[in-house]
DNA sequence: TAGATTGTTAATCGATTAACAATC
DNA sequence: TAGATTGTTAATCGATTAACAATC
């Protein structure tokens, strides 16, 4: 689901070009998605692929592909299909991945330790630069190569380092204030992971990560699927569905 | 995004009454997080609510949470609010976590072994009832009170503990084949922390979760609110924008 | 009864999809 | 040219929202 408004981009001067396209909520979440599969096919040599190979590679539709990217602009070529190295550059620049941006993380319990240690990060455009925590006998620690700070350094380190992200990873009590500090040090983007709602001014963009929300989805499923194969019309959970991929 | 397709329950049987609501994959996501903002409500002694005050509490709009209350049935009191037990047990039915289920953690690199000892599944109706990793070097090891059992051993236990989810935080290499074994162990949900496209069977649930996409998607409103900024009729970050809660 | 608040309606909006004309 | 595949159109579908009648 989207997480997030943006307020639609209001009164352009007049006549300026766009410097932006102005991308569906929906697109945005899944260019990430090509972007990890290109690479991915980049790696196996592949020059050009067509919106069908990508598509699959990516697990979702061909015209949603190419609906998607005809987003950014024309960037493919009719009966050869795109070029996986302009097709990178191209969504990595709409990602502003082709800046690499400073992170910080605040909260290392289980899993703040676990994330200031994440591979993913460091290799798709992300540098943790700080990490902070509210309990002074780990402050000093070095976690990961970093010293964590007292979260009482947030708001001075925050401007000096630029950051641009702040990920929350404290308790749920915890995450409001740390959203506070974080924004009036200017940071403008949050990725949550504590089960609570933050309350943010406008400019500023929120993304929660909730693993047990993810759980309950899923039990969610599990019960309707076990309520079908109770029903006297019901499918079996064993004979029902075609052997397909998934994805959307 | 919804994550994953569900054929619409095909051909009931004649005038069967349907066991199961059939609610719209944007609500039976945003189900969870009306949970948590209920409990929070209880703790504080609350004995009602009304749309209002559990929409804020949620971060969403009060007509968004009443069309998603009203595929449930009619819980609510016209003048008064909802009753707060009442409606957190319901939703509880409804998400299935009125049985625990059985989860298993597959991967226990950085990630997994944060997973393993994430409070968030045990206090809201999970069990992680056992751990596999395929390095020889980690089996027996214990982790928050479980042994590391060998991935070989998945297909069994799998089905000897009624494994409901199956949790992958493998490496992305590894991560189909784990779901393969799942899959044929009869796992019908799994959540996947890998960075890849899982392919499997339509009667199998997969949500994803990748941390480096959110960051990304981030870095995307980054680059967009900088490029906004530069523009000749752009608002700057620091004007832009009422002092607002944030959501959907 | 008067005030409050739900549950529902209907309009609107955004996302998905199939089909195909454009074009390499 | 013939075959392949993009980019776009238009229809469809699902989700959001404001407004309000129903009703406690």
């Amino acid at each position: 689901m989207s997480q997030q408004r943006h307020g639609s981009t209001p009164g352009h001067g007049a006549g300026a070009v766009p410097a932006f396209p102005d991308l569906p909520e929906a697109t945005i979440a899944r260019l990430p998605e090509y972007l990890r599969a290109l690479h991915n096919l980049g790696e196996t040599g592949a020059d050009t692929v067509s919106s069908e190979g990508l598509a699959a590679a990516a697990g979702v539709n061909s015209a949603k592909l190419r609906k998607d990217l005809s987003h950014l602009g024309s960037y493919g070529t009719r009966g050869v299909g795109y070029d996986v190295t302009l097709l990178i550059e191209q969504i990595e620049y709409v990602l502003g991945l082709d800046q690499r941006r400073a992170v910080c993380l605040v909260g290392l319990g289980n899993l703040g330790h676990a994330l200031a240690g994440y591979d993913g990060f460091a290799s798709r455009g992300f540098k943790i630069v700080a990490l902070f925590d509210a309990d002074e006998s780990k402050v000093g620690e070095i976690i990961h190569g970093l010293p964590v700070r007292h979260i009482s350094d947030l708001g001075r380190v925050a401007v000096e380092e630029k950051i641009a992200i702040g990920v929350i990873a404290t308790p749920a009590g915890a995450a409001q204030a740390v959203a506070d500090v974080l924004v009036d040090a200017g940071v403008t983007s949050i990725l949550n992971f504590a089960p609570c709602v933050l309350s943010v001014p406008s400019n500023v963009d929120v993304r929660k990560v909730d693993l047990a929300i993810e759980l309950q989805i899923l039990s969610f499923h599990e019960h309707r699927k076990a309520s079908l194969t109770a029903l006297p019309g019901g499918r079996s959970a064993t004979t029902a569905g075609d052997q397909e991929a998934v994805g959307s």
